[in-house]
DNA sequence: ACTTAATCGAGACGGTACGTCTAGTCTTTAC
DNA sequence: GTAAAGACTAGACGTACCGTCTCGATTAAGT
């Protein structure tokens, strides 16, 4: 069988077999897959790494309007084409420069109760937002979501989504236990705190202080 | 006869016949169709209307990405400086363009309890923010917000905040009366209601439904 | 009556009137035909003149390959846009750099005869040619001329032709006055002087020198 | 002894020693001149030939700008490395392209007469040049030779000079025959030749015809 | 048969330039 | 006396090539 693999059959590929959800170079997921290489010059994981760096110093030194292509190439020491190359938008350099820096785990606490849970979840979400680098890539990651549509989708679908299901999987802990206060769905809960995590991060300057995670806490534990 | 013809003129002369479609500043066109032209300079408040209108127009047609200031003086008929006099920034063109289109009066009902008051809050915002004019303003508006950090901050202050207070006033109003849950401060009750608002806006291409509100209403009236 | 204007046919409209062969702005042009002046901020002569100097700098000093249009807008302090404004290419702006350089003004001279006519032409291109700074902008024109067509035909028509035809009427003086050698027809003139200019600038490296010059006298005086 | 073997120190042995002035891949040469042949694959002849023709077929097709080393390398089916590995410059591959095309042995008519060598001469010349894929890719190597400073000057000596050379040995006959017009040099005789030729080539659309042959002949046999 | 070594196609690398678009400013003429 | 028109410098966009550099695979010659 011959067959025709490019980045986008990749990244298909590397989702339907629910691998991590980086951009993968063709060249790594066909060696998961066992098929064989490519011919040519293998990519630069030195100039991915250089890129990546660059495109997050400029972010959080000068702000996401002066994080351009071309200013993250040359603090790189990289043609621009090497950028095109390697992810289809700028969004998505950002969204692989997150997942470096934050190593992006999505945390999956078993503390015992679902305001333990809850608790836990909270806090490790908002400690990772509070990280300057975090949250000014995280702002970043969402304008380019409503600039660029076609990235905007990715976005949703391989970052938000994922943590929206993650703190499903807590509230299906939760309600299993019996746990949960009634008429709570996880739905709402999601809204709630990643509602309060985003409008934080874009519209009110001030950073997450635990008091408000212990009011979301009781807002979200009390039956009604 | 003297006449003065320029490209647009021209252009639009020849394609008067077969595709009208063009911008064509009105005040060419009313000289080819031979109405009575404009003198003087009471041309202010058109220029003024026109430049809100093409600004909302591109906006919501094409995405905050395509309302470049050149598109919407183009579409407006108006000279790029027109509009740099008129407003600081671009974002202050969308806030004023948003501010006409939704007559932004803030609600502030007093519906006899907090429960109804906060009610009526969510349905007005929420009611609003789903006409899709008015969310797609929103959402260039926040985009624009952190793009240019000086706007930003102006941003904060006059349309943020102002819904924070508005919000605020009913919290204490029902504290007054003594119906307000334990625990609840007004700036939680603000992250929950602005951050789950713009959080839907953003994040989630769906609507926010009447289920969602009735959630945050329960979630907000109940005592510990 | 409709007429769709655009540079090309003002510059066929000012090549009709037999107008000086630069590339001319319809700006220019509508002065020159009488009609009123376009708004807007008028084209700026230093820049126009920034860029020429600039091109000529850099085609003498580093050579054709070196003169690209980002190169000459630096060097001119110049945006690209002012350069791609004013001139459909990039010979054209060495067309009018070599009209700037060398005033191009054909020679007519009337020297009494054919022989003291021929002479003096010859002279007067060949010290033009001999010009260090003359030569290579010429060497860059008919170079630029093989590379793009369209403008290799604007090259052939407002400059070569415009040469041998100057080099045409000098013949038809000295058939007039019975001085021509016979079976000598203007294009075999033409052909011989300007392909023996042209062959040294461009295949053999050492300047002109007068003995060629004599030779070619010699040579085109003498009857069969 | 050891010695390190380049295609440019092979050149200049094969120069050195009147070989036929093809570019000459070293492997070849060493077998000339009798030294051990290297291990390793062999270059392979039918690549060679396939970029010949695709150098060719694009210059004749698309025209010179057209003809870049990456399409070249395409339709040809070869990597890039191996033209920069087979060739010094992008104009000695359109050298080694002209002379399979043309084979390009230049010829050394003996007529009889001045004026019969010259014309047999001038037949030949013209008569290759007319040929539409030999003036195409005549006027590509005057451009690169303009463009590239050193292949120019390979281009002058290996090119231009040999046919200078050449018609320099039919005036040498001829002035031993008593055969020439006075005041002829065979530097004048060449640059009238091939100025008209080149001239007619790259300067004039037009085709080379039999009557302007005629005039160079009668041109270059009259006594003063 | 096995090693050595240079070539092959392929294609990524750091760069430069292309021609277009927009930002924000400046300068005319027109009304 | 302000508006439109549009030119100005500056710089990013995404693409095409440049000449160089890996890759795995191929192809002889010399063990």
């Amino acid at each position: 069988m011959t067959m025709l693999l490019t980045n986008e059959t990749v990244r298909f590929v590397s989702e339907a077999n629910t691998l991590p959800n980086r951009t993968v170079s063709y060249r790594k997921c066909v060696t998961i897959i066992g098929m064989e290489r490519r011919t040519g010059r293998p990519r630069s994981q030195e100039s991915r790494d250089a890129i990546l760096l660059a495109a997050t110093q400029l972010v959080v030194e000068q702000g996401y309007a002066a994080a351009s292509i071309e200013k993250i190439a040359q603090r790189a020491g990289v043609g621009k084409q090497t950028i095109y190359r390697g992810w289809p938008s700028k969004g998505d350099v950002l969204m692989e420069a997150l997942a470096r820096k934050a190593d992006v785990y999505i945390p999956m606490p078993d503390e015992g109760s679902w305001a333990a849970d809850l608790r836990k979840m909270l806090n490790d979400s908002y400690t990772l937002a509070r990280a300057p680098q975090i949250g000014e890539l995280l702002r970043a990651l969402m304008v380019e979501a409503q600039l660029d549509p076609v990235f905007g989708e990715r976005f949703r679908e391989e970052f938000l989504q994922r943590r929206r299901a993650a703190l499903a999987t807590l509230v299906d802990r939760a309600r299993d236990r019996g746990d949960l206060p009634p008429g709570l769905t996880a739905d709402v809960v999601a809204d709630v705190v990643y509602g309060v995590l985003w409008y934080r991060l874009l519209a009110v300057p001030g950073p997450f202080d635990d008091q408000l995670a212990d009011s979301l806490v009781a807002l979200l534990t009390t039956g009604k």
